[in-house]
DNA sequence: TTGTATGCGTTATCAG
DNA sequence: CTGATAACGCATACAA
């Protein structure tokens, strides 16, 4: 008996088809009698949906769209991780796109994804193109952006202020009696200039900040660029006695070449880098940084997009984040 | 005119509906001047093919399932990374689950994935549970393996020997002439079973091996167990001078508890690790490791699931591993 | 609460 | 090379 479908299981249980669907889906729709009768003959018979039927006939499938701007960067594969525990619970499954920072790559990818509509789309940041937002109006599909706040999302967005953000880890330099410090960014997304804005006002407010303070660069972020910026960094701003990261790989990078220059840290250079992301805590001396709620953005983000009634959520949901002080900034 | 269907562009072009499918599936199976009317008609129109109405019917999706051990490891989103740019190209996308080291849970998912049949399916390692090769049997989805090596795969089996990498591993530290050689291993899984295999061959070979030289625990493996496996392996392994990390991760957080203790590295203590994750190449000092090619291993299987007959391939494919000397070995 | 009839958009099959 | 017709398995709308 290949592939038992529902009809089937119907014909096992004694009932008609459309009952074994509705007891399987909406299960208080059916009396408990048939409903016990149903489900031990989709025991029986090894009975498995088919996806494919079910997305047709209802014009919707059981899977929520995730399109990330990059898949080996650790911060959004902590937000996988959430939505992919969120969604788990209600039966339904992830579909990753991965639009390497690109709008326009997002927008192809939706396009490939809408059709059949999904059962809902996760996005990051608010800098979708005008088609996309036509087209996610078309289909009618439920949205939550992340990772930033917006007081006009598209549906619902969960993030946190990244300028605030990176104003409070700033902010903390200062506190700490840095007097000349530099910002390190690579992978200037929008994101990214919103940090910089941040590290900008904080600097401002202190009377502190410096034209020559910022090194940046729009190639990708990781680790050996941290050491490469702030080589730049500090060969045009020599007095530079610390530095705010936009990203925990800069930061390490950062504080790996201090090493090798014989800067020491945090006595003649502080350090403090962004999100938190595990290494920053285990590395020598540790790093401070900016915690932000990756997981629970994701795992909030799925939730949101599992219930039917969506209506019990804020449209925008402030998650927050909390600065994590260690070594590389405490002298 | 909401979403415009098959019939739709026939009409526009003139032709029947199995036509305009034809056009877009095997263009050689329709004459030149209907496939040009067709691809205008699609053009017009906006038409987005619909795939669930396309996997019913055919009984096949175009997505590949990609089932790993862990989403939140590098090692499988480089993986990943691979798997997807190989797919982009032959119009596939990609459906992940995550297994979490658990072979009943990667049964469960497959389970949930396997209807309907997805192009192609690809597993990390050879250790399915019975019940998952028989649904794959059934089901009779093309499937490769990744990450290992076997003389008797499900289908094709790209990947390296985990024994002879780490072998080559530990016969670097013997040969820079290290002698009492220890272990750090975390999530123990198949593969790093064979990997510990690797290590104690390498030393019985050179007349080296202690038994006390092992530290290994289940636990997921992150910077921080590094750190505590190292202060494992000193306390019952006194004389030890060297390590040999299952994990780069490992590596890093052996390399950060010895700054902490005061132990010199390379000079009393040397370290290698395993995968050359970008960051032991940074870090200071840099350290030693045994490169896989995972991002490749990934784009492989991806190709030998896009085209129809994978036959022009071995059903074993090695894509071997090298070592990478860094400054954490070199005294 | 349960069942009947019908259609979702595409592809397989078989004819022409 | 092209077309008509019949599935594919399920869910919606309505009826009972």
């Amino acid at each position: 008996m290949p592939k038992p479908t529902l009809v089937d299981v119907a014909k096992v249980a004694g009932v008609s088809a459309i009952t074994v669907s509705r007891a399987l889906r909406s299960p208080d729709m059916v009396s408990d009698s048939l409903r016990e009768k149903v489900h031990e003959a989709v025991r029986e018979t090894g009975y498995m949906p088919n996806k494919s039927a079910s997305a047709l006939a209802s014009n919707r499938t059981r899977s929520v769209v995730v399109v990330i701007p990059s898949i080996s960067n650790n911060v959004f594969t902590d937000v996988m991780a959430g939505v992919a525990e969120a969604l788990a619970t209600a039966q339904l499954t992830m579909q990753i796109g991965n639009a390497g920072y690109d709008p326009e790559e997002e927008e192809r990818l939706l396009r490939s994804f809408l059709n059949p509509a999904p059962h809902g789309v996760i996005l990051a940041g608010v800098e979708q193109t005008p088609e996309t937002l036509k087209m996610l109006e078309n289909v009618d599909v439920p949205v939550v952006q992340i990772m930033d706040l917006d007081d006009n999302p598209i549906g619902k967005i969960v993030g946190f202020s990244n300028t605030d953000a990176a104003e409070a880890g700033t902010r903390h330099l200062v506190e700490q009696g840095y007097k000349h410090i530099g910002f390190l960014g690579a992978q200037m997304d929008p994101r990214s200039q919103q940090r910089l804005a941040g590290f900008k006002r904080a600097l401002e407010k202190a009377g502190q900040f410096d034209p020559r303070s910022t090194a940046t660069t729009n190639l990708p972020s990781d680790v050996q660029m941290g050491a490469t910026l702030l080589g730049k960094l500090v060969s045009q701003y020599p007095e530079c006695d610390a530095v705010f990261c936009n990203n925990d790989d800069l930061a390490l990078g950062a504080l790996f070449e201090c090493h090798r220059r014989g800067i020491r840290v945090p006595l003649d250079f502080g350090i403090c880098g962004f999100n938190n992301l595990g290494i920053t805590g285990e590395c020598f001396p540790s790093v401070t940084t900016v915690e932000t709620p990756r997981k629970e953005i994701g795992r909030l983000a799925g939730q949101i997009l599992s219930v039917d009634a969506s209506e019990g959520y804020d449209k925008t949901i402030d998650l927050g984040y909390s600065l994590v002080q260690r070594e590389s900034t405490t002298r």
